[in-house]
RNA sequence: UCCACGGUAGCUCAAUGGUGGAGCAUCCGGCUGUUAACCGGAGGGUUGGAGGUUCGAGUCCUCUCCGUGGAGCCA
């Protein structure tokens, strides 16, 4: 008798033909006659469904076929294969164990429920066939992320959660404290006195870890994070949630190309390895939710990002006699509507658009020597948006100090980071690739509060 | 935060200002190879909430809550 997991059996499955198997599972469908019926069984390690089929001569046979969906068993009985069916093989059930009962209200039916439902039932939704495919793939796609920076000698750095700092002064950020507060201490002009917090200061929730990240990369010259960050922005958006997860890679000795050849292999290497090891759930992907999917995915493996500057990308936009409801003009921040028309009618696959005017970028990025703009790049994917944001980092001490004062930005809160450029800076690149944004693209889900397990977004914060 | 649309049975949706329905799910029964099984029957409703107009409101008006899509902000 071999205990064995329903991917096993899928992998392997001559291995235990004709043998006795013992699998363990929670039950998607019953269907019964008079005297013999059939289980749907999902054991959870893998996104199809194992074939039981039992028959009055089980002693427990009338309480099995009555089982409520999702009820869990332990089924013992022999492997034979179907030519012909649906399924490859199935069980012949000579032993049911009931290991847990469900219920008959059970929410999840056996047909489509729409994703709004499926949120309110975040505990449940992972065992729909939909969800249990995004979140293998978003474990299976991290893995691929950890295993590319690694196999290049990137070391992961673990940036803080809980910062002093508010990074690119961009985003409203979730203040962290311990204080009363509903009875708050003050100092003597009535403002809040933190020196009594926690920390004796202001802290938050981290925005970014690039900062963090750029200290270690002066130290260990590749260097990547991979963790949750938080924004308090009241964004009620399909593209945006409170708290992602972001890989930000930062290169010492790098410059803007370097950073772009960096991420477009990045990408490619993060699609292929999800369309290897996940080809069951990117099968159902393009059957059900996206069928121009393997299409999309298969062109930016085989292709070549585009990359053009944000002046040439102005030209184009000028020059294509489109009506925008937002007029291009140089100097204006790119619309969505520009962004999209630049990737998804222009180019029709993934584009970098670089070097932007300084005053819409943020304060690190390295100026140009045009004076007018910085050595920043966004990548735009079609269908998604803007993934990846970045930039070569400013390394002159002169010229960044000069930004951040001319900013108005708090020259002491960026002490350490300054000093980064006094002990040996030199050039440095990197990026940020938003993880629920890379899923999205990879899965073709069209709503980021679907691709994370529990979604926080503004006013919602359930589970 | 702004704009648009929506909220009716457990789910997905119908219902001209005039007796709130269907499919699926659930429960009961039938069925010897089903696979979104099939066939027959039954139960199931404060129409998101508050107020208003009207002889009469799921339907019209006001406010409010929630959801979805688009925009802004960004990843």
């Amino acid at each position: 008798m071999f205990e064995v997991e329903v991917k096993e059996l899928y992998r392997n499955h001559e291995k235990y033909l004709n043998q006795e198997v013992k699998v363990s599972g929670w039950i998607r469908t019953v269907r019964s006659s008079k005297s013999f019926g059939f289980i749907e069984l999902n054991d959870g390690t893998f996104f199809k469904n194992l074939q039981i089929v039992f028959d009055e001569k089980l002693d427990n046979f009338k309480e099995i076929e009555k089982l409520p969906i999702s009820s869990s068993i332990t089924v013992e009985g022999k492997l034979v294969e179907t030519p012909g069916a649906k399924q490859p093989f199935e069980v012949h059930a000579d032993k049911i164990v009931i290991e847990g009962y469900s219920h008959s209200d059970y929410p999840l039916q056996k047909k489509k429920h729409s994703f709004e439902y499926l949120r309110t039932i975040a505990h449940l939704r992972p065992r729909s066939n939909t969800f249990s495919a995004v979140f293998r793939v978003r474990s299976v796609a991290a893995y691929a992320i950890h295993k590319f920076f690694q196999e290049r000698g990137f070391v992961y750095v673990h940036t803080p959660i809980i910062t002093g700092s508010d990074c690119e002064g961009a985003g409203q950020m979730f203040r962290v404290t311990t204080l009363d507060l509903n009875n708050l201490p003050r100092k003597e002009d009535g403002s809040i006195d933190f020196s009594e917090d926690f920390f004796g200061r202001e802290t938050n929730l981290t925005v970014s870890g690039q900062l963090e990240a750029e200290v270690y990369a002066l130290a260990f010259k590749k260097v990547y994070t991979f963790g949750p960050t938080f924004r308090a922005e009241n964004s009620n958006t399909p593209r945006h949630a409170s708290e992602f997860w972001m890989i930000e890679p930062e290169i010492a000795f790098a410059d803007l190309n370097d950073y772009m050849d960096l991420a477009e292999d990045m990408v490619k290497y993060i699609i292929s390895y999800v369309l290897e090891n996940c080809p069951e759930e990117m099968e159902f992907f393009n059957n059900f939710i996206d069928n121009t999917l393997f299409e999309r995915l298969n062109n930016v493996v085989n292709s070549d990002f585009a990359r053009i500057t944000y002046t040439e990308a102005i030209d184009l936009l000028k020059k294509s006699g489109e009506n925008f409801q937002f007029p291009v003009e140089w100097g204006c921040d790119l619309q969505t509507e520009h962004e999209r028309y630049i990737t998804e009618k222009i180019f029709k696959k993934p584009v970098f658009v670089n070097n932007y005017p300084k005053d819409i970028k943020a304060f690190y990025m390295r100026l140009n020597d045009d004076g007018k703009t910085v050595a920043a790049a966004d990548l735009l994917v079609p269908g998604v948006g803007e993934i990846i944001g970045g930039s070569q980092r400013e390394e002159r001490y002169d010229v960044l100090l000069n930004r951040i004062r001319e900013l108005g930005m708090k020259e002491e809160d960026y002490w350490w980071y300054l000093e980064l450029r006094k002990y040996g800076g030199t050039k440095h690149a990197g990026y940020g690739l938003g993880f629920e944004r890379m899923i999205m693209y990879l899965t073709g889900m069209s709503n980021i509060r679907d691709v994370i397990p529990f979604p926080r977004t503004p006013r919602n914060a359930e589970f």
